[in-house]
DNA sequence: TCAGGTTCTCAGCGGGTTCACAGCGACCCC
DNA sequence: GGGGTCGCTGTGAACCCGCTGAGAACCTGA
């Protein structure tokens, strides 16, 4: 898909507020988009998912259903269309939390007409690739939605079982995770397959990105390192 | 499970105070959760332990039982929905406790109720694997997540054996254990291990973390000091 | 069909871990 | 103070766990 194929870019704008809703649509059409308004979480929601925008500018405080559930119900669904949100607020809370969601950029009430244009345009040359958040640890960051791994900026090829592997290591950081686990979830199969595998492909890893990126617990499991 | 399922999260609040109590309840509800309120500790306790609620919203100061006993109790019992901590007080020491003994997150009132509902939703992020309590006493941390042991802040090797050992005392730190008992619970198998083993895993702990750590109670076994 | 990559088993190695043993020291009671 | 019990610790041996290289089976695309 090309979204900024002039003069059919698609934009979708949730928010309640009547007045700043219809301003809105008002000066986007003007800039050539075609514009469609929903005015509350449910109903935006349903229509992001299914309208193909190629934007959504998103406003937090929404009726029915907040902003953030709006994005996260999204981005869990595998939607990841632009997202641009919008907030009377400006904690620091709120805007991290609005991130972490899936939004791609934030702004905040009072905003001018222009910088709304020009963050929404920059969204938009970002095209529809907005994706899941990377993996990080260290110098290490792995990309789930293009299954690209890079250490210190380098890309590492790694194979399939290896790439997941490692995802489901970063997913839960946090803690120790065993290798009966590793086989339940990264082999699908803890039956048959030996332990053993998950210390030879751990080690492929360990090749690949470093000695100290997995961190063995003896008797435990493995942890990546923080 | 999905915690964020709109207008399906289900919270507690268990606050003494009638007026603080209502308004939570009715900022709660007009963001969509579903409200339940207890004005006492055990009660409240009660309710978390069976009410398969997503988050708990708990005062510390509470007739009947402390809000520091509540969530401590919730944890021994196995019980690992979120918990957010609300306090009066400010001093750095009620924050740790509270954290210590299992909370996911402290909030000191006075508070703004964006700043709360931010937080509460971080936490229902998070989901219900709020990660267990660190350990702590004196300046001995067991951190059973990452199975990772600190001294005074330096992290100390110990082997799965002298772990779960430790462990073991730190979860009754408030009693005397017995070698038998400890034989039973770390060893698994009374039997055909000698007493002599725990003595001699007791003599490695204190060799790692400090002579006086595990005080010995002759005749009846071993308390860490606290 | 062949080449290259991937998955996974196998077996050996090395080092940490577990635990029994035995001697010694500490504590308690008479 | 003396004897007995209980707990502590150094030594050492068996054991287990995790790591690794080699290679077989498999899949996939040219």
């Amino acid at each position: 898909m090309v979204p900024c194929d002039a003069g059919r870019v698609r934009l979708l704008v949730i928010e309640d507020e009547t007045r700043l809703a219809l301003a809105l649509q008002r000066g986007l059409v003007a800039e050539g988009f075609v514009v469609d308004v929903r005015h509350d979480g449910p109903s935006g929601l349903q229509e992001a998912r299914f309208g193909g925008y190629d934007a959504v500018v998103l406003d937090i405080m929404l009726p029915g259903m907040s902003g953030y559930d709006v994005v996260r119900t999204l981005r869990a669904e595998q939607v990841w269309v632009p997202v641009l949100m919008l907030s009377a607020k400006d904690g620091e809370y709120d805007q991290a939390d609005g991130l972490d969601y899936g939004a791609d950029d934030y702004l905040t009430k009072p905003f001018s007409f222009v910088v709304l244009l020009a963050r929404l345009r920059a969204l938009l040359r970002r095209g529809a690739t907005a994706r899941e958040p990377v993996l990080t640890v260290g110098d290490i960051e792995l990309d789930p939605a293009l299954r690209e791994v890079r250490r210190a900026g380098e890309p590492v090829a790694l194979s399939p079982r290896e790439l997941t592997l490692l995802e489901y290591l970063l997913r839960h950081r946090d803690r120790v995770v065993g290798k009966v686990e590793l086989l339940d979830h990264v082999w699908d199969s803890a039956q048959d397959v030996d332990p053993n595998a998950v210390e030879v492909y751990v080690g492929y890893l360990r090749r690949k990105l470093g000695r100290d990126a997995i961190r063995t617990v003896r008797g435990a499991g493995y942890t990546v390192r923080r």
